[in-house]
DNA sequence: TGTGTGATGTTATACAGTAACATTTGAGAC
DNA sequence: GTCTCAAATGTTACTGTATAACATCACACA
């Protein structure tokens, strides 16, 4: 998706949830838009920093929060990171594909692959909340 | 498994691996199984200074580090900790399930489950290598 | 008995995240 | 208009997580 478009949607569909997308907020997922892959929180500071002299740690996780929150972008526990997610329109679980090598990222609808992944965990009576699955790997190029 | 037997078992299986559970190796393990479901470096540290006076971090992390490479233990991202493995014994791929009430943790066996999941990483031409799967939610006992 | 390798000790620091409280801003009541 | 409340943001300080870099130790084996 285009960034412009990217943002009209997201500020779209924080409407729709009843809740609003600041200016800061919106800046911050700009400033994530901008990477491919996997973005820490501390980069996205960083960047904050170069663009307004100061800003201070809650500052950005706030924000981070906020999009996790909204479904406009995922955290990555297993590197500490967040990815801009393409399809929080339609609410969903991801399959989302690190690759080791080059950072890159794919995400997938998972659907029908955690379905067994959730009957497995149904089996022993856990109910395993909807959740986004990340997980690494080698992407199409890499392990060429 | 019991204690002790769980012990000689990681012994065996580290001695095939051609690496050694030495003392302090060991006595991490212990330390890890002394709780049940998800333990924090820094509780595990802890405990080490208890008994020694003296332990940094470098200590306790490489320990757990070893163990992790071991598949002794496995680390549970998410909560930023780790968990011991009951079956290290069989190459697995495993489904932790963390249930965000009370904490503990059951830990099943993934294979077929993760199939799916395999298979739909590989339409896109990724390969997923090898891993566990940490999943929050309820279990048995706390979802009633 | 040397010597090299892997394990451990030690110091310092980098990176990640949050608590607590102050200040600002903007929407709706009046 | 202005009061007032709630939500957002600013600010300070701290806690928790993890690793780099280098020193030392211990033991297998030449």
């Amino acid at each position: 998706m285009e960034r412009d478009v990217y943002l009209q949607s997201a500020e779209a569909h924080c409407e729709r949830l009843g809740c609003k997308l600041t200016a800061l907020r919106r800046r911050v997922l700009e400033l994530v838009l901008e990477y491919d892959g996997v973005v820490k929180a501390y980069q996205v500071l960083a960047d904050l920093q170069k663009e307004r002299g100061v800003a201070a740690p809650p500052t950005v996780y706030r924000a981070l929060d906020f999009l996790v929150e909204q479904g406009l972008l995922h955290r990555v526990d297993a590197l500490n990171g967040f990815v801009v997610c393409n399809h929080f329109e339609c609410s969903h679980e991801s399959l989302i594909l690190v690759c080791e090598d080059c950072g890159r990222v794919e995400e997938l609808d998972a659907g029908q692959g955690l379905a067994a992944v959730r009957d497995a965990a149904g089996a022993v009576a856990f109910n395993i909340k909807p959740q986004n699955l990340v997980l690494a790997g080698t992407c199409r190029a890499c392990h060429a």
